[in-house]
DNA sequence: ATTCATTCAACAAGAGATGTTAGTTAACTA
DNA sequence: TAGTTAACTAACATCTCTTGTTGAATGAAT
C-alpha cells in the first residue's frame, strides 16, 4: 500500500480532510502487512490515539476501500479483514488457527517461512489478465483463490 | 448431490429421523441447482410444508453440511448459500446482478450458456489433489476460486 | 406401544456493520 | 487569521444473518 505520506496527498486531493484520526489509520495500516479486521486496525490505533471510535475506524477503512488503497476480504468466517497488500495475491486459512497467509500469485510451487505469511502452492496459472473476453461470456475482473488446510505451524 | 432416497437412507444410518421436513428440504435441494441462501430453501420447502420454520430448514442444511452433502459457500456478500454441486467447481460471482454462476475446473478457456450456469475461465491447472506436501508447507486440502465481475447477462 | 429425537413457536442474543443525532472540534481556504 | 464546514465523538438504534433456549407437542424408529 502507499504510504501515509502519499495516502495523506490522495486524501487531500479528493478534498478530504487529513484528520490525526485518519493519518492514525494510515500508520496502523502501514504497519500491519497482515490482514487485520477493523476491529484490529481499531486496536492498533488506540494505543496511540485512545479515543478514537470503532465507527470513525470503519470509516476511514471504507474510504480506503473505496479509493482502492486497501483491499476488502471476506474468508468466510468472522468479520472481514483488510488487506493493504495490493499486489495480486490470494490467501491460505488455516482451518485451526484461522490465520491469513498471503500466497504469491504466479510462482510456483513455493515454500516459505510461515512467520512471513507466504504459503506455498503448486500450479498458479491463473491470472485475471488472461481471461477471455467474448459477447456471451462472464467478464472476470477479478479472481481470489482461497486455499484451506492446516497451516505449517499447526500442521504438527 | 444425493437423491433424496440416498439422503434419506444416509440420515438413517447416522441415526438421523427421516422427517418430512427433512424430506421436504432434501427435494427442495434436489430441485435446485443454484446457490440458495437458507431463505431461499426456506421458500422452496413452505410451497409444500407451509408451517416449517427456518430454524428447523437451517438445521437440516448444516446436517447436511456437516454430512459434507451439500457445501457452504461464502461469498462475501449477503448470506451464505448452500451449493448442491460437490463436483470440483469454482464461482462466478456479478458484481451487478449478484447472481452466482458455477465454473467448471480443469475445463480451460470455455464459454457456456449463461442460462445453463457456467461461467468461462481460461486457465484452471489449480487442483486440489495437485498441492505439495512437506514439511514445513501449508497443507491445502481445498481450493476455493470466486471470479468476479459483470455477467453476460449484465455486462449490457 | 414406548421412547426419544425432532419440531415448532416465540423468543433472545450475538456478531458484524452501518445509520442517526447532536454537539464539539479542528482542517482547510480565502 | 477567521470563517466555513467536514469530521469526530458518544451514545444510541438498527439491520442482517445465524444460532441458542425453552417448553410443549409430535411422530419415527424399534
Amino acid at each position: 500500500m502507499r504510504s501515509p505520506e502519499e495516502l495523506t496527498n490522495l486524501f487531500r486531493a479528493n478534498r478530504l480532510k487529513v484528520t490525526p484520526q485518519r493519518v492514525a489509520v494510515f500508520e496502523a495500516l502501514h504497519n500491519d502487512h497482515g490482514h487485520p479486521t477493523a476491529e484490529i486496525v481499531w486496536d492498533r490505533v488506540r494505543e496511540a490515539m485512545p479515543t478514537v471510535s470503532l465507527r470513525t475506524v470503519y470509516q476511514v477503512l471504507n474510504d480506503l476501500v473505496a479509493m482502492d488503497e486497501v483491499r476488502l476480504v471476506s474468508l468466510g468466517n468472522g468479520a472481514s479483514r483488510f488487506d493493504s497488500n495490493l499486489s495480486g495475491h490470494h490467501h491460505f486459512v488455516c482451518r485451526v488457527c484461522e490465520r491469513v497467509y498471503d500466497v504469491a500469485s504466479s510462482q510456483p510451487s513455493m515454500i516459505t517461512d510461515p512467520n512471513r505469511n507466504v504459503a506455498p502452492i503448486q500450479k498458479t496459472g491463473i491470472d485475471s489478465a488472461t481471461h477471455v473476453q467474448e459477447s456471451a461470456v462472464h467478464r472476470v475482473e477479478a479472481t481470489q483463490i482461497i486455499f484451506r488446510g492446516p497451516c505449517a505451524s499447526c500442521a504438527k
